[in-house]
DNA sequence: GAATACCTGAGC
DNA sequence: GCTCAGGTATTC
């Protein structure tokens, strides 16, 4: 699935292939994808060109411009099974709800589940703006993060999930962040000195990091178009291994349902 | 903060 | 045929 890594690929990709370029034509299979009417979102965006490309924790914009109008900006979120491909000779299955036509190539957008939603707002391109959106995790220093989780009373996991606090990761990355920094998912941040919270801080980016490298969890090639299990999902120390032993000493990976999610660790080197 | 709605497919 | 998977908006 999508996380702040495949985020930032799709981000990458759209920026490389569709910066400059022009909508000419958006067909739609599946209105509710989008966050308004169709007609709507044709007037702001079909005949505009592409000229910014951001990303924000989970979030993509894409700003475009025809010259006269204010600028249109598309806001995407891609949820859980939310995919864009470049792909020219593509046949459409059942799941793909949006095609853009631009001047040269063919965008697709396809989500079995249709949680995704393509939405234009009204602020300016930099999507720190969202208002219940916190700093992207891969850019919030420790202090101010620091000040915005220390004095919550929620578990870490659940603070952790929590855009608001800071945005970018996900149910993978919050389980691997607790187990490096070696913190229970139900240890809250009082139980913590502020040296640990210093290591959930940075491991969380660290891990984001890697997996950007490794081209993430799950693999999403835009020429040739799956997305699958990536390289990083090897790598995974505690997410998904529920039962398996772990790699640090040994003793049976836990599983427990934390914020209505399900949250692996491992009880000997995860502690409160 | 917890529960639920939104969806479909995988796995039992 | 049931449960589970999970991000976010919404509603208790």
């Amino acid at each position: 699935m999508p996380e702040l890594p495949e985020v930032e690929n799709v981000a990458l990709a759209l920026r490389a292939h569709l910066t400059g370029r022009k909508l000419t034509g958006l067909k739609v299979g599946y209105p509710g994808i989008l966050g308004q009417s169709v007609a709507a979102t044709r007037r702001a965006i079909v005949g505009c060109t592409i000229d910014g490309v951001h990303r924000h924790g989970k979030y993509i914009i894409i700003n475009f411009t025809d010259g006269r109008q204010p600028d249109s900006h598309l806001m995407i979120h891609l949820r859980m099974t939310g995919q864009i491909f470049i792909l020219d000779d593509y046949i459409a299955d059942k799941h793909v709800h949006l095609t853009f036509d631009f001047d040269g190539l063919t965008v697709h957008y396809r989500d079995i589940r249709k949680f995704g939603r393509l939405q234009l707002v009204d602020h300016a391109v930099h999507p720190s703006i969202i208002a219940h959106v916190g700093p992207d995790m891969l850019e919030v220093r420790f202090k101010v993060w620091h000040g915005r989780i220390s004095h919550r009373r929620a578990p870490m996991k659940a603070l952790l999930l929590d855009q608001g606090i800071a945005a970018g990761l996900g149910n993978i990355y919050v389980d691997e962040s607790l187990f490096l920094a070696g913190v229970h998912p139900l240890a809250k941040p009082q139980d913590l000195s502020k040296e640990k919270l210093h290591d959930v801080w940075r491991l969380a980016k660290r891990v984001l990091r890697n997996s950007i490298k490794h081209g993430g969890t799950t693999f999403m090639d835009f020429k040739n178009f799956h997305g699958k299990p990536g390289n990083f999902r090897r790598k995974l120390r505690v997410y998904g291994r529920a039962g398996e032993g772990c790699s640090v000493c040994g003793c049976e990976i836990e599983s427990l349902r934390v914020a209505g999610r399900s949250s692996c660790f491992c009880p000997e080197c995860q502690v409160i």
